[in-house]
DNA sequence: AACGAGTGCAACCGCAGGGCG
DNA sequence: CCGCCCTGCGGTTGCACTCGT
């Protein structure tokens, strides 16, 4: 993909680096008078030596009043959780559904988080190779069942499954048998293979709790869910 | 007080995709 | 259909700040 003529005209003599008061304040002025959009004009219409990728980010990211300052709360990041598990690195569309939050915030957060997380699971590891008498069971290399479920479910274009579903599902193979949408119960996608040796060892109600876990889904239906995204 | 490591987050960069002539 | 332009996304970087030694 070639780069557009304008992004090479912008590069040359304009600023970079950090937003000066006086620029944001250029940005906000121009944004109330114009609206938002049109990012190309922003740079003329403001006055400001920035890029139009530049004015979109700091107003989209920082200026735009509709953002949510401070720390994530439990609540969103619970949801942020599990919309990962389900769109993956769509920081946009996650963002879409955690009022006042950007992409950026929600990245940077999930970066933060996967670090420290990663951090613990290394720890949770070398206390684990401690043990003299420990058995190194052979992890499999092909995809695990969930996901040919979850293949097999995208591919038969019926996301009518509701929780209902998922429950009376579970009812039936909680002994063990492994469903497609179990792998979307965990705080993260780094290994359904380990996650799903993991959940051998849930009882009932740590299984159950994970299930109902998924309340935000209570009064929709998967292709509801889906058409929203 | 000084310094280095760690952390959080703003900002940049490259690219993909859609609209339009 | 093709090429150009614009917009937006996601990965990555860099810097300021904090904290521990």
């Amino acid at each position: 993909m070639q780069h557009s003529s304008s992004d090479v005209v912008e590069s040359s003599s304009l600023r970079k680096g950090a937003w000066t008061k006086f620029e944001d304040e250029l940005l906000k002025d121009c944004i109330q008078r114009y609206g938002v959009g049109k990012w190309h004009l922003v740079p003329q219409r403001a006055g400001l030596k920035r890029c139009r990728k530049s004015c979109r980010m700091r107003w989209l990211n920082y200026l735009n009043p509709n953002i949510k300052r401070g720390e994530f709360s439990e609540d969103e990041v619970d949801l942020m959780v599990k919309l990962h598990n389900l769109l993956g690195n769509r920081w946009s569309l996650i963002a879409g559904r955690l009022p006042g939050r950007t992409s950026n915030d929600v990245k940077n957060y999930w970066n933060t988080y996967m670090r420290s997380k990663k951090e613990k699971n290394k720890m949770k590891e070398k206390i684990e190779t401690m043990k003299p008498h420990e058995v190194i069971k052979p992890q499999p290399r092909t995809f695990s069942k969930p996901m040919l479920e979850l293949n097999k479910f995208i591919a038969s274009n019926d996301h009518s499954c509701s929780k209902v579903n998922m429950n009376e599902e579970l009812g039936a193979t909680s002994s063990g048998t492994c469903n497609w949408w179990k792998t979307l119960l965990f705080d993260d996608n780094e290994d359904h293979n380990n996650h799903l040796c993991e959940m051998d060892f849930w009882d009932d109600q740590e299984l159950n709790s994970r299930i109902n876990s998924f309340d935000f889904l209570e009064s929709q239906t998967w292709s509801d869910f889906l058409a929203q995204i």
